[in-house]
DNA sequence: TTTAACTTAGAAAAGCTTTTCAAAGCGATT
DNA sequence: AATCGCTTTGAAAAGCTTTTCTAAGTTAAA
């Protein structure tokens, strides 16, 4: 089996805690044992028992990250930068795909209440009454990603989707377009749902452009619904010259569905999406599209989460990131 | 705190023992108290310490699994497969991101280490020696997925890399086609490199077509180094009327390529990819392409490492799953 | 009625580490 | 020479659970 202190302590003919003095206070054990310790750890190739450790430390140094949609492309960003962050502060990290399927989150927070993560760190989801229950119940500390909650004081990093929205749509009416539709996120199962849709409405209104605000066919995070969508749209207000997507593979869906039908994109209608994935610049053509800085809310949330566990609160609770609008080739002036 | 197992007891009127045995052999223990500790269990939300657990058995439940890069779409799949199998099987499951970088690989298993993994899978990427030794060094099973070791004996689940790219070759010159490259993996740093251009040529070979053979160039797993490839395969043979491109984001980078040189994918030139990436019929042109059992691969790979941990080994040591032509709209005849 | 065989429950040990406490050793000061 | 104070080390406890062992209590059989 691995070895033990106990077999360190032996080999090189200390007690056991002067091996773990070795470990976390070496400078009180004098030279001559500490070196015939450390060679003895590096022999047995000795790592002490993360299990002990976590018994008496009472913490595990490791974090949990609850993922709507593993396949999604936006959350590689932040997974990547959650880890990053986790790497920086010492933490391992446990991700778990959730499929927004609730008794499976429900039963990842129990795994993460017995592997006695330090606390977690939620994305894009909708904190449900049970989730968040759960949660402190259990006593897990835990902050909140590209979402946020208004029935609940909890932490959360997020872009300003209303302005975000606002800002899109805005992009488009400069360029002259007047005729202007939107697919968004169904509002039952979305946190950005409803702001974006408010910034949608906003730009119309500013500029007159109100009799737009309804033209709006709600798909369900994935490509072919937003390709459905798209249809519904187009059927239902064939004069639309712009769309703005609220997400990027919805883009591409509305995009697809253009071209299926010969309608030329950016020749005939323009089409912004939302997050600036890294298949943005890959796509025929490429996105134009508002950014989000999703790295950096995956890095943030993490380090948020780790303020909260050290400092038992956190400085700012709801903590916005700038968003910013790219200009590609799938847009052009009317 | 966390409840302990001693604050249930108390809190049912029995033994630590009982309230241990509830939980593990429930028919031990009379009715009357039985029920007296479940509800106590409830009411304060008890949940075994996993550390102290962890320190008896010996195991953690948990596996480890090593991602080269987890904003690369193929690996998402992976991922949900052995997340799913972890489920099934009663893991959990520690996603760790290398960037295919050594250190940060070796030191990902110094964390499994300590943590006291029962297992990792390693997916896709080289095993160095260097791995090798560490993780056998600390005793930690482990199988690969979409890689294998020539070197070592190690338990492995992939595609047939040679065949996919034969047929998928072999798909190009039925088409009609006689003039046709390739956009490979670098050899140094891919496992699937050399089996795919193993493939390439031997295809080529059986139609008389072995002046083609050379025709390939080289790029390292992103869509940009695959434009900059498509870019230099383009300029040395401009005669070239299909590529066979190993992955789909390579499959992009060259119809990114082609069309920014206004050249018609599949008009002019066919193009084929590998993998059968959730993007590539999303994509426009949709992706013809060789599609692999990617779920399934993770999916696989994590039952296999569940043998190897029960059984201490493994009934078919290098396994193979099917792959399949995929035709799309990225090919056509010539 | 007594003994044998079970059933049920509690005490205690084990698993590995860190940390506290006590002791030993040593130099220096009075 | 004796005491003080500091450094260095080891023994032991604590952290939480599972499991073994033992004991007590119950039922059935002789």
């Amino acid at each position: 089996m691995k070895p033990t202190i106990r077999e360190v302590a032996k080999m090189a003919g200390v007690s056991i805690s002067t091996v773990s003095r070795v470990m976390n206070a070496p400078d009180t054990v004098v030279e001559s044992k500490r070196s015939r310790v450390i060679e003895a750890i590096e022999a047995l190739k000795y790592q002490p028992n993360a299990f002990a450790r976590g018994l008496i430390y009472k913490k595990s140094f490791t974090l949990g990250l609850l993922i709507p949609d593993i396949e999604n492309m936006y959350f590689a960003g932040v997974i990547r930068g959650v880890q990053d962050a986790c790497i920086k502060l010492g933490y391992s990290l446990m991700i778990c795909n959730t499929d927004r399927d609730k008794e499976r989150t429900l039963s990842y927070i129990d795994t993460f209440h017995e592997k006695q993560v330090d606390g977690v760190v939620f994305a894009s989801d909708i904190l449900y009454p049970e989730y968040y229950e759960k949660l402190v119940g259990c006593r897990i500390p835990f902050v909140l990603v590209s979402s946020h909650s208004d029935e609940y004081e909890v932490a959360s990093v997020e872009v300003d989707d209303e302005k975000a929205a606002y800002d899109a749509v805005k992009f488009l009416i400069e360029l002259g377009h007047r005729e202007i539709g939107m697919i968004g996120f169904n509002h039952d199962n979305s946190v950005s749902g409803p702001p974006r849709v408010a910034g949608f409405v906003r730009a119309l209104t500013e500029s007159g452009l109100e009799r737009n605000a309804g033209k709006i066919k709600y798909a369900n995070h994935r490509f072919e619904q937003a390709y459905q969508a798209s249809h519904d749209l187009f059927t239902a207000y064939p004069e639309l010259t712009a769309v703005f997507c609220v997400a990027d593979e919805f883009a591409m869906g509305t995009i697809s569905y253009l071209k299926d039908r010969n309608i030329l994109v950016p020749g005939q209608v323009s089409v912004i999406g939302f997050d600036n994935l890294r298949m943005s610049g890959m796509f025929i053509p490429k996105l134009t599209t508002i950014a989000q800085p999703i790295y950096q809310l995956g890095y943030r949330s993490a380090e948020k989460l780790h303020e909260l566990l050290t400092d038992g609160t956190v400085s700012v609770m709801k903590e916005k990131l700038e968003h910013k609008l790219i200009i590609r080739e799938s847009s052009r002036e009317k």
